[in-house]
DNA sequence: GTTAATGTATACTAAAAGCGTAAACAAAAA
DNA sequence: TTTTTGTTTACGCTTTTAGTATACATTAAC
């Protein structure tokens, strides 16, 4: 029922990247969010794969926002993070429908994709820029 | 982001037994659900202590509900085997507001708290008598 | 051009949670 | 008194989470 840590610390590290002027060093990305310096650098590293952030390497190097922040949600970043936002198994292919023989039959499984989309639109509503 | 595989389970089997006429006794529900007959019957344990569910024991005996299945909701059965319903780990006091000193200030707890709270409102109307 | 500060990539490991099993026991109906 | 059923406690395997280590590549500044 909740996001990893990893995606918790996303988002805070996009937070600060946002309220930075110029561009900011893991190093300061570190102290500032509490989190060690290697795991910053691997959350980093996915954030920029992802398209949220890009780098200037070298002395004075560090990261900067490549999307503007009204345009990054807090459901993208946790979907690139964590995966899909789905709130059971029962959502999976090879869960519940290997039991159930049609799987528009199951009524949990109506349920379960209802609740998720509604987790998913409020989350897309909540901007970056928002914060 | 999901609820365990348990809480899935659980669901499923108070379905079962809701929609039986007498007792069910726990052979059939794991057959019915295809859950091992182990697993149902640690679910059931917690069921039962948890007060949805009581049982007769002896030859005939099995599982039924102890309360009207109007009075059983999704966001019941799934915080009574997962715990409370929240979205982040933000949100219990040794996490991120070790590093924020003043924990009303931190925008994101805040956010995680209200998302949380449309989850559990969602998953609380819907009863075990509607399915 | 060299150096030092930075980011990149891959692999590894420890701890926790999830998922399920085993075995011995208790109760009660037949 | 036997058999069918539920109860309790403990154990263990597997997967995920969370975080670290190492070696490497790039580039700005001097």
């Amino acid at each position: 029922m909740k996001i990893t840590r990893e995606a918790d610390y996303a988002i805070r590290i996009l937070y600060i990247i946002k309220n930075e002027s110029g561009v900011v060093s893991a190093r300061e990305i570190s102290e500032k969010t509490g989190v060690s310096l290697r795991f910053s650098l691997k959350i980093l590293a996915k954030l920029s794969e992802a398209g949220f952030v890009d780098s200037k390497k070298g002395a004075q190097g560090g990261y900067f926002l490549k999307k503007p922040a009204e345009d990054i949600s807090l459901a993208n970043i946790i979907e690139n993070i964590d995966g899909p936002i789905a709130i059971s198994h029962c959502m999976e292919d090879d869960f519940c429908c290997t039991r159930v023989s049609d799987k528009s039959e199951c009524s949990f499984r109506k349920v379960f994709c209802a609740v998720s989309g509604k987790i998913r639109n409020e989350l897309s509503s909540m901007k970056l820029s928002q914060f």
